[in-house]
DNA sequence: GTGTCATGCTCGCTGAGCCTGACACT
């Protein structure tokens, strides 16, 4: 059941169902449970619930009570988050008729009592007193749509898509590319997508569009287009191999302070004659012709303050934007944050390791698929045949 | 009664294991 749009029903479901209730006491842990138990009680408070993602969280707020004395022992808010494995969902029943498998309660301060409960059958689903959303989760895909509207130099550096660009890399390959490096991240992106005709290929006979099978474009053919026309995944690939194969000469040369291969091998990257812009997150992206609708508008550096014109301002200036610093000082200058990166590079390569591994499972799992459930799976629906199939079975003979 | 499968995620390694319930099959 839970996906992106289940656990956001479920937060919707929990904020409606918790308006203007008032909840009170300890929160109940099932002894089966192996999540951490939840150190909140509170005489009343209430609970309202976000999702991000696959993640919901739920917010408790203690209820100040009129007349209470300052300075005492007051509860403090906490938020809850809960990850739902393969079954979990939240149920509001009466107190005496707990679920099964209702591994978290929160109980109201009524009488009979209510209870908010996280139901969990197979126990994969955790929650985290006091937890955050998880830090190495990319953005929300219903409700984080947005990132992607972002320049492509600055999603270029997010290390959760690109894992292994860095500063240099995103100025060649927009340089390579021809790419304004303030474009939006999606446009760019956009135009990865086949195109209708190399998708649909229109059978006259037929008239009916077929799919164009990969046997049908020659290795030879689609190699040469590749050689011809790269787009920013293959140079995403093909540029820092590039950088590897120049062996110790690149960007840690083996020989101290020998930067003349890199810099030979450089096109834009700190480049005389190329311009450059600080990105929305502080950074320097090098670049050539327009920046892109998505530039940050440019302050005045101190020079250009001297001169009384904005960066980029004068276009009979062939060197729009901050000009760069010759190239050797410029790669010393920035080793220490390369360095850093590739720090947290490594840590990240972990997770990508990972995805890797869960994205040939799943593709395992695809192919054990009877052909009848891979032809029914519309996209988005949230039950699979084969289950579905099981329940309205179920359920018809219980109805029965 | 047994085997298999299911929408997630972690550990520590490139799959196994965590869990329960429903279903198919013998």
């Amino acid at each position: 059941m839970p996906e992106g749009p289940e656990l956001h029903l479920a937060s919707r479901f929990v904020s409606r169902v918790c308006a203007g209730v008032v909840f009170s006491g300890l929160v109940e842990k099932s002894e089966v449970s192996k999540n951490s138990e939840v150190p909140f009680t509170c005489d009343a408070y209430c609970i309202t619930a976000t999702s991000r993602g696959k993640e919901v969280r739920l917010t408790l707020t203690p209820i100040k009570e009129e007349g209470e004395p300052h300075g005492g022992k007051a509860c403090q808010p906490m938020d809850i988050v809960f990850r739902f494995g393969m079954s979990g969902f939240f149920r509001f029943t009466a107190g005496s008729e707990l679920p099964k498998h209702a591994h978290l309660r929160f109980y109201t301060n009524e009488t009979p009592r209510r209870a908010l409960s996280f139901v969990d059958v197979r126990r994969f689903g955790s929650w985290e007193p006091n937890g955050d959303w998880q830090t190495d989760r990319g953005p929300c895909v219903m409700f984080e749509y947005q990132t992607f509207d972002k320049p492509i130099c600055e999603v270029m550096l997010n290390q959760k898509y690109f894992n292994g660009i860095g500063n240099y890399l995103r100025a060649e390959i927009l340089y390579r590319l021809k790419i304004s490096p303030f474009m939006k991240a999606r446009t760019v992106l956009h135009g990865l997508l086949p195109k209708k005709r190399e998708l649909l290929e229109v059978k006259p006979e037929q008239g009916q569009c077929q799919p164009l099978q990969d046997s049908e474009m020659s290795l030879s053919k689609k190699i040469k287009m590749k050689m011809e026309s790269p787009d920013i995944l293959d140079l995403c690939h093909s540029v820092p191999m590039e950088v590897i194969n120049m062996g110790g000469k690149g960007y840690d040369p083996e020989k101290p302070d020998d930067y003349s291969t890199f810099q030979a091998w450089l096109q834009c990257y700190y480049v005389p004659g190329m311009k450059s812009l600080r990105d929305h997150n502080g950074r320097t992206i090098w670049f050539q012709g327009d920046p892109g609708p998505l530039a940050p508008k440019v302050s005045k550096s101190p020079k250009a303050k001297r001169k009384g014109k904005k960066q980029g301002e004068d276009k009979t200036d062939k060197q729009q934007g901050v000009k760069g610093e010759p190239p050797a000082k410029g790669i010393k200058k920035e080793k220490e944050g390369a360095q850093n990166k590739r720090v947290k590079s490594h840590s990240e390569s972990k997770k990508t390791k990972e995805n890797k591994r869960k994205g040939s499972r799943s593709s395992e799992g695809r192919k054990q698929k009877s052909k009848l459930e891979r032809e029914e799976d519309a996209p988005g629906t949230a039950v699979p045949r084969s289950q579905h199939q099981r329940s309205m079975q179920t359920k018809s003979e219980k109805d029965s």
